[in-house]
DNA sequence: TAGTAGTTAACAACTCTTGTAGTTTACAGT
DNA sequence: ACTGTAAACTACAAGAGTTGTTAACTACTA
C-alpha cells in the first residue's frame, strides 16, 4: 500500500517546503514504482519526462520523504539503495543474481524488536527482513547452466 | 558460536588451497574479531602484525571463507560489509548513529523462508533480520543534545 | 510584482569494492 | 633439501554509489 503521490506533496506543504515540478515529477513516479527501483533507475524515469533533473536531487527527494516515514530507502545489499513507496512492514526477497524484489508479508510471529533490546536500552525504530537467494527464472537459468557444463560438447 | 581459527584453515587445506601467512593471520583475527569489524578495520589490525598486507587480500579471504560458509559478510547497511564470524542464524541490532552491532537470537519458531517464496519458485539461501536504531549510549547522547537545544543558554 | 529563502544543477570529492598485472611464494615432486 | 609451477600476493587503478559545495534559479510571501 503505497502512498498517493498527493499525500506524497502535502507532506512537502505540510512542512512548508516548496512545491516545485521536480518534486512533483517524482513524488508520481515513486506512486509509480512497484519494483522497488535503485535511486539510478529512478532518475533515469524522471530525465524522460524532465531532461535536467539531476541525480543528485533524486537522492534529496528520496530522502526527505524516507525522513518524513512516507517511503522507506532500503538497503537490500545489492550495492544501491532500493526505492519502496511501501512504508509498511514487510519483508523482502532479493535474488543475488537479477536484483529483481518481491515484496513478502512478515511473519507474524516475528516481534517488532527482540526481547532483549529493551534490556540493552537500544530503541528499535526499524526492522529490516531480507530473505536471499535465486528467483525462479535465474535458478532455472543456474540450472541449465550447469547440467551444460557437465554435458561437454552437447550442444556442439 | 563462531568457528575456529584452526578449523578455517583446515577449510583452505581441504580445499587444495595454499596455507599463507596472509590467511592464517587473517583466521585468527577473524576468530576473535567479536565485534562485527568492518573490512577495512580488520584490515587495519592485520596490518598491525603484517605491515605489508593489502586491503585486497582481506577481502578475497573473507569472500572466499563465506563463500565456505564459515563467516558470514552482512551489507547491514552501515555503508560498508561487516564481518560476522559467527554463520549460524541470529538477527542484529544496528546502531544509526554510531554502527554498532549487537548479535540477538531469532526468534526460534520463524520459519526460515516466507511461505509464499516456494510457491513462487524462489530459492531461499539466506536470511537477514535487521533491527535498526540507537544503542544505549547513542540514544542517551541523542536525547542530552535534544534537551540542550530547548534550553537555550543553558550552559552559558 | 519584487524580494527572499529554499531548491536545483553542475561538478567534484569521497567511500567502498573489484579488476589487472607483475612479482612472490607455498607446496608437490624429485 | 631443492626446484618448478600454479596459486596467491601486493600495488595500482578503475568502477559504482553516494554526498558535499557553490552559484544560479525559482516557488512562494507580502
Amino acid at each position: 500500500m503505497p502512498v498517493p503521490a498527493t499525500d506524497l506533496i502535502t507532506a512537502f506543504r505540510a512542512r512548508g517546503m516548496k512545491i516545485t515540478p521536480q518534486r512533483q515529477l517524482l513524488c508520481s513516479l515513486i506512486e509509480e514504482a512497484h519494483d522497488h527501483p535503485t535511486v539510478e533507475t529512478l532518475h533515469l524515469r524522471a530525465m524522460q519526462k524532465m531532461p535536467t533533473i539531476s541525480l543528485k536531487t533524486v537522492y534529496t527527494t528520496l530522502t526527505e520523504l524516507a525522513e518524513f516515514g512516507l517511503i522507506r530507502l532500503v538497503p537490500l545489499g545489492t550495492g544501491s539503495l532500493r526505492v519502496d513507496p511501501d512504508p509498511t512492514p514487510h519483508a523482502h526477497l532479493v535474488c543475488r543474481d537479477c536484483g529483481s524484489i518481491i515484496d513478502q508479508p512478515l511473519e507474524p510471529n516475528l516481534a517488532p524488536a527482540p526481547a532483549q533490546a529493551e534490556d540493552l536500552g537500544f530503541i528499535v525504530e526499524e526492522r529490516d527482513v531480507i530473505y536471499r537467494g535465486r528467483c525462479a527464472a535465474c535458478a532455472k537459468k543456474s540450472a541449465a547452466q550447469i547440467s551444460e557444463e557437465g554435458d561437454v560438447g552437447g550442444h556442439a
